[in-house]
DNA sequence: TAATACTCTACCAAACAAGTAGACTAATAT
DNA sequence: ATATTAGTCTACTTGTTTGGTAGAGTATTA
């Protein structure tokens, strides 16, 4: 299950996606919208933007936008920087890998059964982008 | 992420099946074999007993073994039981639906991705089954 | 009847989730 | 210049979950 931050997070995107190219949105704007605390998603936009997914300007008439066209941000790599690891196991996951010191991997079964799901998994989260999160 | 109580519980289950037809094993061997807390593993294995996937024999010569054939149990039904919901959010959890109470679920972009998500892996761990965990 | 082996209740520490509070800093309009 | 706006940063809180451990109880069978 994702986090709720991380569903946050995905909600909000898809806000700024719907409003791309129309200048700086507001937090609170967007905390309205998506029924998010504020302050809770300062933070969730603040960790996007330390990952270039979004870029922000302060002062009157500032406020969050797309650093990229919606099109060009997979899902997947919001997942990974807000929720971390898509995969099941560490020992199948792409970008956040830890061996498993407690099996042999080289004919662990499970690890085979969670690397075909992760393939299916990230086969869709990388090909959907914000643009896909614009509701309606 | 699978919990490790998930993981756990996997692997057990991989190594009765590896045993299936072999009468019962103890509890202590499977936490031998399988690196896993005997303690830890007991109320694993007492929770798959409670929901028929294994069942146990009391006494000298008792322990645990498979209530049905391996082919019998999906890894969807376990990972049900011991981690939840295998859908990445509530409002498209097949098993442990929940709604969603701050967004509109009829025009909901991100619902329609993680309904595409959770489909492609169901079909994968609904399908795949305790024998194919048996490892090596 | 003694030994075996599962069952059940209780407890615990650490980590994480979800959020709150408030001071601080940068930018802009007047 | 300066007041206002709006993002940034640090710190804290509260509750839940995770990953265990300890030990008494109960059923079975040799």
């Amino acid at each position: 299950m994702l986090s709720q931050k991380t569903k946050y997070g995905l909600k909000a995107l898809g806000y700024l996606a719907s409003q791309y190219g129309q200048g700086p949105v507001l937090i609170a704007e967007i905390a309205t919208r998506k029924k998010i605390p504020v302050k809770f998603l300062e933070s969730i936009l603040l960790l996007l933007k330390q990952n270039n997914i979004l870029d922000s300007k302060k002062g009157k008439g500032g406020g969050y936008f797309l650093f990229d066209a919606p099109k060009q941000t997979s899902l997947a790599a919001v997942m990974r920087i807000i929720e971390g690891p898509i995969a099941m196991l560490p020992c199948v996951s792409l970008n956040f890998y830890k061996k498993c010191n407690d099996c042999n991997e080289k004919n662990c079964a499970l690890k085979k059964v969670m690397a075909i799901t992760r393939d299916v998994t990230l086969k869709i989260l990388e090909k959907k982008t914000l643009e896909d999160l614009i509701d309606e």
